[in-house]
This record gives structure tokens, sequence and C-alpha cells, in this order.
DNA sequence: GTTTAGTGTTCTCTATACGTGAACACTGTT
DNA sequence: AACAGTGTTCACGTATAGAGAACACTAAAC
């Protein structure tokens, strides 16, 4: 790394780290976490509030976030016409399983759900959206993963896995099994993989190019969902390819 | 300015122009518009983009915001615990109004809708969210504005006012009166001010310190609001007055 | 095919703006 | 009253950010 400017770089991190953070957080405390000076810090703060992305409160000097990131973060959605495209489809996916619908997108070596529908029973299951995680993790991200190149997925393997229930996948080359089989499935059916007692259905949207970076998901608790699992996987499959022939896609 | 890190004010700038453009920008046109030597943006582009601030297309080497804007943005919104208080009485609104209601709230020296649920009818009009206008525009905007002090109000009325259609009011001595009778009222009903044949509605919402930061609204075609008025008016400022004892207001 | 005008990228170099570290003014606690 | 924590300010030297030119490439123009 020769071309990083360190204030930017600085800056960059510092706002990441509310991300994990409660709302605000205070000069001494960021200037620990980042390594940096306290007067750095400061400097870096008080550029940011000027500029609105940083809120200083002014009866605990604590600071926080600030809108301006919110006008920022709604630009990107707006730009990302993928999500505009497929309300109606993510919709219709919605009303006619009545679980959580999900629209999963690749960044880079991340995915992040990008738009969801909530459930209509009074039992459902929630995910986060807009957080990031690994593209081995849910079923959203291994249907975009089994799409991938050979040699990016064997990268994304390759820096190991994180395990979030007992019965997650624990080896690389199980995972590596798993996406050869959802490639020639064409969607991933998956239990207990992120959070016990779910399940979760996921078929990936080609764009024009044949290229998958998009996947729509369907979540709910098993055994509501294992009665009717075959009729389940007919409705987001075929979604998927409604979405993909809408981008253009002629498989 | 004396604590002002340039490269940090030049990348928030760089960041803000993409509101107001385009989804992707070049390096050249961006070094225009920031006044800035080529290399340098680049320099800045590469650094936000090693950050996930910033995207390049690989095809056409053109920028555009990256996601982490949207995990950013989202954690705004999380931790401004006002909208998931509000957002109940807001849908309860909606749902017995029919029409578009939002949330207000004031950043500094301007106005900010942080929540708007929309009408059920065909024909409906729509607000951008997110995005920032000043304290006089709407009537939501001025029922915040109607309750600052004084001199806050002479500040952000002298430096001058944008007229939007051929009714809104010109003169800042004609805003200040109506802000007058708002406070008198409690609320603020408005026509044609931003947008021809559009009505809104819009009362205040008090903290426990009694202040005003923030505001809801009931926005509609006139030809449908007008008959019922005063019951819509009667369910705007009752709502308001809710959501303002539960954050603990005591008028 | 060659020219041209645009692009994004890479380079060197120097003024300067960044980051340090210490001193400051507060606050609430011991 | 001493203390330990906070956020803020300042002067100073060195790393660095930004300028500006050269580069590689593309796409249109002749």
């Amino acid at each position: 790394m020769d071309n990083h400017l360190s204030s930017v770089k600085n800056s960059c991190t510092l706002l990441k780290m509310f991300l994990d953070s409660p709302k605000e957080m205070g000069v001494s405390e960021l200037s620990r976490q980042l390594q940096l000076s306290k007067g750095a810090v400061h400097k870096l703060l008080a550029t940011l509030e000027s500029e609105g992305f940083i809120k200083q409160n002014p009866t605990n000097k604590q600071y926080s976030l600030g809108y301006t990131l919110l006008e920022l973060g709604n630009k990107v959605l707006k730009d990302h016409n993928l999500v505009e495209f497929s309300k109606q489809y993510l919709q219709r996916l919605s009303d006619t399983t009545q679980e959580l619908t999900c629209l999963c997108v690749r960044d880079d070596y991340e995915a992040i759900y990008v738009d969801r529908i909530d459930s209509k029973h009074p039992i459902r299951f929630n995910v986060d959206i807009y957080r990031r995680f690994p593209l081995y993790a849910t079923s959203a991200a291994r249907a975009i993963l089994a799409f991938q190149e050979p040699l990016f997925i064997e990268s994304i393997l390759s820096s190991g896995i994180r395990t979030y229930t007992a019965y997650s996948m624990k080896e690389p080359a199980e995972v590596k099994k798993r996406l050869d089989i959802i490639h020639a499935n064409g969607y991933e059916v998956s239990e207990n993989m992120r959070n016990v007692g779910v399940m979760g259905i996921a078929a990936p949207i080609f764009d024009t190019n044949g290229a998958v970076n998009a996947s729509i998901s369907m979540i709910g608790p098993a055994n509501r969902v294992k009665p009717s699992l075959e009729t389940m996987i007919e409705h987001v499959t075929t979604t998927a390819r409604e979405i993909s022939a809408q981008l253009g896609y002629r498989g």
C-alpha cells in the first residue's frame, strides 16, 4: 500500500469503528482504538463534523455518526437499480411463501443483504440488512459463491472458515463439495447452518453476461418450511429466473 | 477554518458530489469539480476504494459510491431511536388518513425526512427521504422552525429564501409572520407551497426539555385532504402530542 | 491507418499540512 | 483537596499530500 492517504484512511476506519459500537464514542476511546494521538483524532472529528459525517452531542461532548451518511447511503441504494427492479418479485415471493425474503448481493469478497421483506407470521426470523458477511456463511451467499470462478472460490475458502452453529460446515473441502451441488441444482437449501432451527432456500440471479452477483432467498423456521419444501424451492427458483430474464439473461 | 484536514475535507466533498450527480463519475470530471489535480483525486479515490467508500467499475473505469456507506447510513438510522419510537404512531396515522405521512428532523440549519409511510391511494404524492431541505421550505420543517429560538429563526431567514412555486412565500417577513401563527396554533397547514396542488399538515414533537427538533406531517392532494381538513389536523396534532408525551414531555 | 482528444494511471519532487506529545481546562469521583 | 478521567489547544519537525508532467490506453475523427 503506497497509494494510501493516511488521514483519509484514518477517517474511514474511524467512521467504520462506529458500526460495531454504541451510538456515541469519545475522543479518548477513539484515539485508543485507532492508535492515534488524541489531538489528531480531535482534528479528524472536527473536520468530519464540519462536513456532516460526524455529530457531537453538546451535553456530553461525545461523538456519533452524522446524517450526511444517511444521504450517501440512500444514494447508493438509489443507484443500485437491481433493488428497485427486484422489489416487486421479492414482494410476490413474500406474499406466496409468507416468509422472510431477501435480496443479497456480492461486494468483492463479502455478501450483503440489500433488501428484505419480513414474514407476516408472529414467530419470525430476522436478518441484518446492509451488514457484511462471508460468502460461505448463508444460503443466499453460497448461491452466489457457487457461480464464481473456481480460482475465486479457492481464494475465499483458503483463507479459513468461521463456524456459526454446531451444524456449520467446518472444512473448506466440505463447503466446496456443497458449492458443486448448488451449481448443479441451481439452488441451495440449508438448515441450521447459521442459526439453529432456521432453513434457507436461495437461488442465483444471472445478469446479461451470465455472471452471478446477486441472489434471492427465503428464510424461515424449519418446522414451517419443511412440510412444503418442494413448492417453496419452486417459488424461489422461478422468482430468481424471472429476475434474471428481466436483466437480459438468456440461459 | 484552521482545524481542517485538507485531504479529509476533500474526500468528504468528493463523496457528497455524487449526491447530485449520475451514478458514476470519472477522475477527470471529479478533479475539475474539486479543483484538484488528477493525480491527487486518483489517490483519494484509491484510498476510499480500499475502505469500501467508493467502487470502481472495471469495464469503464468510472467510480461510484460504495456499499460501506450503506452500512454507515443504516447505523445512523438504527442509533436514531426516535425513528423506531415513532414508527407505530406514524403507521397508525397513515392507516387512519390513508395519506403519505412523514417523520422530519432538524439537522443544524436544515431539515431531513427520516421516515415515511406511503399513501395507499393510486394517485399519491412522494417525498425524497434523507435529502436535506431548508427549514422554511415544507410544512414539516416550518413546524420545527416555529419553535426555535428567535435569534435562530432570524439567522435562518436572513440568509435569503428560495421559492419553489408561484404560491411560495417570497419575503422573510412573510415567513416570520406565518411561523408566529404556527407557534400559536401548534400546527401548520399549507397548500401549494412546495408543490402545486399539494397540502401538508404538520405538528411539532417536543422532547423532555420542551425542545422541538422533529415533527410529523401528512401530505396529500388538496382535493382529497380539504374536505376533511379539520379531522385530518386533529389526527396529526394528537399523534404528535402522543409521541411528545412518550418522549417525556409534560406540556 | 493515422491523428487527435479525451481518458485513467504513474511518477518525481517540495512546500506544507499532518500527527506527535505535552500542556490546558474542565468534569466527576475518591 | 487530590485525583483520574475527559475534551481541547498548541508549537514543532517530519512524513506526506498535492502539483504537474509523462505515460498508456481508448474511441472517435479525418
